[in-house]
DNA sequence: CCTTGACCTTCGAGTGACTCGAAGGTTTAT
DNA sequence: ATAAACCTTCGAGTCACTCGAAGGTCAAGG
């Protein structure tokens, strides 16, 4: 399959595939006669899941040295293993503050329409001033 | 007060104030006799403002405009509604993402893990030292 | 009074991770 | 056969900072 497909597949655009390559991130793909990549099904998982790893916020540099670790089978050095098991950790710590940010989200939400539907011409946001002062400071 | 006890104050460090002012998102503050930024607790406020609009994920250009309305005494509720909803959907997204993140990270742990077991004393590290070696320099 | 060090100034350049556009070649559907 | 859709490279642009150089200001200690 070619690069549009791929990308597609992946969840992510052309360019960022091509710019993956180009960061060293992504191997060097087969080319078609006329010079156009082309990805078979591994190549897309290795895709997604270096997409997941950027969901997590991971610098390129990393993700570079995570995947030449996944399929290369070379035994990581203490140093790189620390990192990477930190980086486990905090998983748990995101997902939880992604879980507040949710919550706070919908109810600002809630909120904004409820206040929307008194006032609809007036629409002064107090939601935000009330943010502003009751937030975590 | 000047530039660095407020971004103290509102959590951001000068360089990014100075950013944000430059962008038009914070307004002009006084000066002092030495050309020192001097600002006050309602400007303190605006950053703080600022800062959990920018961590909710909005992009400067909406926080402009929402900083420059609220200024204006204008409800700045629909744009904020919007970002609010596009914001609320790709947390969803994300923690699905994170999910699945998780135990790939965790499996990769093993497989690093036993990786080390099998060969304990090797960790050569091939690919780390040549990916060291190719980096900017 | 002088120096030291912390703080401030501007401006220009650098960073990370894309993202776009131009100029051109290829493939596919009608 | 030709139009539309897809691909190529390369250089430049974007966003939100972040840093460094070169210099001005100010309070405290010797």
């Amino acid at each position: 399959m070619r690069i549009g497909r791929a990308a597609e597949q992946a969840l992510l655009e052309t360019s960022t595939i091509r710019f993956y390559e180009s960061a060293g991130v992504l191997p060097e793909p087969v080319r078609s006669d006329a010079g156009y990549r082309v990805y078979d099904e591994p190549d897309i998982e290795l895709m997604r899941f270096v997409r997941r790893l950027r969901a997590l916020g991971l610098p390129l540099d990393d993700i570079r040295e995570i995947v030449h670790l996944r399929d290369s089978g070379v035994a990581p050095c203490q140093p790189v293993r620390d990192a990477i098991a930190r980086e486990a950790e905090a998983v748990d710590d995101r997902m939880a503050e992604l879980a507040r940010l949710r919550g706070e989200l919908r109810s600002l939400q809630k909120r904004m329409d409820s206040i929307v539907d008194q006032w609809p011409q007036v629409c002064v946001c107090h939601v935000i001033e009330d943010t502003k002062v009751r937030k975590r400071s």
